[in-house]
DNA sequence: AACCGAGTCAACCGCGCAACT
DNA sequence: AAGTTGCGCGGTTGACTCGGT
C-alpha cells in the first residue's frame, strides 16, 4: 500500500552549497532534466542532499532564467500591487515577476518594501493608511467594503492566471513537439509559433469570465499600467478569443448571466472549429488564445455558428488599439436593451473604481516619491 | 582593532495537499 | 477507502556583511 519507502535516512548534508556540489546539480539537470522525482536525483546527480534542498538550490539559485540584482521600479509596484490583493501568496506573486523567485521575493518585501511601506504610515498587511492624518492627505475617502469586493474578485483571478501559468509550464514540458497535428483533444490546443500543445484548463472560462466582469467593473485596470491586467488588444489585428461571450454586464444582471455563458458556448464552438480547421493562432503567456481578425470572421462565415450574430462577430473582433474603454464603448453599442439597462452603463461601478483607481495610484505615487529619499535606497 | 547591532539572503523546516498504490 | 509519499508553499533561521562606535 502507497508508495514505494521514502529515501533512507541516510546522513545528507546540510547548509550552504559548494561549487561542486552547484556543478553536479547543473550537469545532471542539463543532461537529464528534473522532471520526474527531485526525491531520486540527488543519487542520481551523486550529491549527498535531500531531494527537497536540490529542487530549492535549483529553484532559486541556478536555473538560467534568473534575473539577480535590484529591483526595478515597476517590479516594486508590482510586488506592492499584488501583495494588497494576494497578501503572502508569493508563489502567485512570483508568476507575475518572470525571472524572480518567490525567495527573493519574499526576502524583498521582508527586507525592503515592507519597511518602507511602514514608515510611509501604510500598514503593509491592509496597505492601508494608518492614520486619519496620512488618509486626508492623499485626498480620498475610502469605501473599505468596495476595496475588498474588488479585492477579492481580482486575487481569486489572480491566483486562477497563476495556476494557468504553472498548468501550462508543466504541459509544455511534458507534450513534445511536433505531434499536435494527429493528437488534439478536447482540451488541448496547438500553437503554431511553438510547436508545442498546450491544454487548456477546465478553470479558463470562469477565468476569462472573471476577466470581462472585472474588466468591466474598473474600467480596464489598463489606468494602473497594472501588470495583472490580461485584457489587452494588441495592435496586428489578433483577438483574444478566450474573452468572447464575457462582457462588461456580467455582474449583477442575472439574465444577462445565462445570455453571456450561452454566448460564449456558442463561440467555444466556433473556437473549436477554428483550431480544428487550422487558422492562424496563438496563445499568449497568460493562456489566452489569439486567431487573426481574418480567420475569425472566415471561419464564423464558413461555418455559420449558430445563433451568432455579425454583431458578435463584430463585437468580439475589434481590433488596433481599442483598450478597454474602447471596448467597452463598442460592445455596448452592439447590446440590447437589457444590456444597456445594467448597472455598469449607468456609471455605478465606474464611480466607485475611478475612486479605488486613485487609491491605488496615490499609495503608488507616494511609494514612488519615497524611493527618491528613503535613506533605505 | 575589536565589538556590536542591523540588514541581507540562502537555506531549512513544517505543513497541507495531491498523487500514488 | 485509507495509508504513504512527493512536492510546493510560506514562515523562520542563521551565517555573513557592513557600518557605527
Amino acid at each position: 500500500m502507497g508508495r514505494s519507502p521514502c529515501c533512507e535516512k541516510v546522513a545528507l548534508k546540510k547548509g550552504p552549497w559548494t561549487p561542486e556540489e552547484d556543478q553536479k546539480l547543473l550537469a545532471y539537470i542539463e543532461q537529464h532534466g528534473h522532471i520526474g522525482s527531485w526525491r531520486a536525483l540527488p543519487a542520481k546527480a551523486g550529491l549527498q542532499r535531500c531531494g527537497k534542498s536540490c529542487r530549492l538550490r535549483w529553484i532559486n539559485y541556478l536555473r538560467p532564467d534568473i534575473k539577480r540584482g535590484k529591483f526595478s521600479l515597476q517590479e516594486e509596484q508590482t510586488i506592492i500591487q499584488l501583495h494588497a490583493l494576494l497578501g503572502n501568496r508569493w508563489s502567485a506573486i512570483t508568476t507575475h515577476l518572470p525571472k524572480r523567485t518567490d525567495n527573493e521575493i519574499k526576502n524583498y518585501w521582508n527586507t525592503h518594501l515592507k519597511k518602507r511601506l511602514t514608515k510611509m504610515g501604510i500598514d503593509p498587511v491592509t496597505h492601508k493608511p494608518k492614520t486619519n492624518a496620512l488618509g486626508s492627505a492623499i485626498g480620498q475617502t475610502r469605501d473599505a467594503a468596495n476595496l475588498s469586493h474588488m479585492a477579492q474578485w481580482e486575487s481569486t483571478r489572480i491566483e486562477a492566471e497563476a495556476r494557468l501559468v504553472r498548468e501550462s509550464k508543466v504541459l509544455l514540458v511534458t507534450n513534445p513537439p511536433s505531434q499536435y497535428h494527429h493528437q488534439l483533444s478536447g482540451g488541448q490546443i496547438p500553437n503554431k509559433a511553438t510547436g508545442f500543445v498546450a491544454s487548456r484548463p477546465q478553470c479558463l472560462e470562469v477565468l476569462k469570465a472573471w476577466q470581462g466582469a472585472v474588466s468591466g467593473m474598473f474600467g480596464i485596470a489598463r489606468d494602473l499600467e497594472s501588470p495583472t491586467s490580461t485584457l489587452n488588444f494588441p495592435e496586428n489585428n489578433m483577438l483574444a478569443i478566450s474573452n468572447l461571450g464575457f462582457n462588461e454586464n456580467f455582474v449583477g444582471n442575472n439574465s444577462l448571466q445565462a445570455s453571456c455563458f450561452e454566448k460564449s458556448n456558442q463561440i467555444q464552438g466556433l473556437k473549436e472549429k477554428i483550431i480544428l480547421d487550422d487558422h492562424e493562432m496563438t496563445t499568449d503567456q497568460g493562456g489566452a488564445i489569439w486567431f487573426q481578425e481574418s480567420s475569425f470572421r472566415t471561419s464564423a462565415h464558413e461555418n455559420n455558428i449558430e445563433g451568432l450574430s455579425e454583431d458578435d462577430v463584430m463585437l468580439v473582433c475589434e481590433s488596433g488599439d481599442g483598450g478597454g474603454h474602447h471596448h467597452q464603448q463598442q460592445s455596448s453599442s452592439s447590446m440590447d436593451g437589457e444590456d444597456q439597462n445594467s448597472d455598469i452603463n449607468n456609471g455605478a461601478y465606474n464611480v466607485n473604481f475611478e475612486d479605488n483607481k486613485n487609491y491605488w495610484n496615490s499609495i503608488l505615487n507616494l511609494f514612488n516619491a519615497s524611493a527618491t529619499w528613503s535613506p533605505v535606497f
